[in-house]
RNA sequence: CGCGGAGUGGAGCAGUCCGGUAGCUCGUCGGGCUCAUAACCCGAAGGUCGGUGGUUCAAAUCCAUCCUCCGCAA
């Protein structure tokens, strides 16, 4: 089939791969314009854009398909695309361009739809601590994830599986269901099923400001704040006056009842007591400092057992 | 020129302001103790102090410059 590409961080790189190593044709790829990021602000563009101009894919970056609307309908009229698929673009497609392709929009989804709809699926699952969670590819309908869903596949998240590892096996199943969904598509083998609205959920996008972690609650809360928000944002305590983003953790299954939130039990393995039960913190980052094994950053810092984490 | 932190044996840090013996907590290796151990005791190896230039009798430390890593902000 002829494909136009739509997508735009990571997540979206592995599907592209994928297109591009099938017996697919990509026409063109969308993604969003290049960005400030980093230090110095520099002008950076999105993985997308940098895999498909590695292999002479023509690259569209366009501000807005809202007000710019003709100029890319008609871009995409041209391009005759058979299908359009879309994974984590980050722009709402008006209805013009989704009745373009003959076989319609195919969306890559990180959750079981209709669960977590939106922005951040994969996050949602494992800071809720969700069992199960999957791909869902889907024919996109003007609202926000609500289209018919085509297929779906379901992976168990690890205990302690972080949202970026969740992330890099999700990007890559996302890959084989889309190509399985449009072969399966083109051979006209899939009964488009409508979302069961009454259970469909929403993920909101991450935010600074559920980082910091509040020892108060329970450990296994506690555990998949850290796993889901690892590794952007992550979540952070306080330690010395400086900032400490916690990457990885495990809980234990030591009592601690009748000690202080957030107190350090063990400091060189650092274990810090919940309300519950305590959680090792395993990899962390004090700001200016790189990522480290805990183990490595408690050493030869003169800590002492007792020490209160703080909310940042 | 967006703001800021860091670079010292294999790991993590102190020492830098106020130049003058390479330090601490670990790890590694060897030995000892122990029924035993991630415990304890004794000993050893291992560092051109990120690079380069400068000041000085003398630089990890002061000055200049470059490189690398990271936090904030986006």
């Amino acid at each position: 089939m002829r494909i136009i590409y739509m997508g735009t961080p990571d997540f979206a790189v592995a599907t592209l791969e994928a297109l591009v190593g099938s017996e697919h044709e990509v026409a063109a790829v969308f993604t969003q314009p290049d960005k400030p990021k980093g230090r110095g602000m520099k002008l950076t563009p999105p993985p997308v854009k940098e895999l498909a101009l590695k292999h002479g894919i023509k690259v569209f970056q366009p501000q807005s398909l809202k007000k710019d609307a003709d100029e890319y309908i008609n871009a995409i009229k041209e391009l005759a695309p058979d299908v359009i698929v879309v994974a984590a673009y980050g722009k709402i497609l008006p209805k013009e361009i989704l009745d373009i392709p003959r076989y319609g929009c195919v969306n890559v989804h990180g959750s079981l739809l209709p669960k977590y709809r939106g922005a951040a699926p994969i996050q949602w699952a494992v800071l809720n601590g969700d069992e199960v969670t999957g791909i869902t590819t889907m024919l996109m309908s003007e609202g926000l994830d609500t289209g018919d869903i085509l297929l779906k596949s379901e992976t168990k998240i690890g205990e302690n599986e972080t949202a970026a590892e969740l992330f890099d096996r999700l990007s890559v199943m996302g890959a084989e269901l889309l190509l399985d969904t449009l072969n399966r598509l083109k051979a006209g083998d899939i009964t488009p099923t409508a979302q069961d609205e009454e259970n469909a959920s929403y993920a909101k996008m991450l935010s600074k400001d559920m980082c910091s972690i509040d020892f108060s609650k329970d450990a296994f809360s506690v555990h998949k704040q850290i796993c889901g928000l690892s590794d952007w944002p992550c979540a952070t305590t306080e330690l010395f006056g400086k900032r400490l983003k916690v990457y990885r953790s495990e809980v234990t299954d030591i009592d601690t009842r009748d000690i202080p939130n957030g107190s350090i039990i063990d400091e060189k393995r650092f274990v810090v007591a919940c309300a519950d039960k305590a959680v090792r913190l395993v990899t962390v980052q004090q700001e200016g400092l790189r990522k480290m094994d805990s183990e490595d950053f408690l050493r030869g810092r003169r800590i002492q057992r007792g020490t209160i984490l703080k909310s940042s």
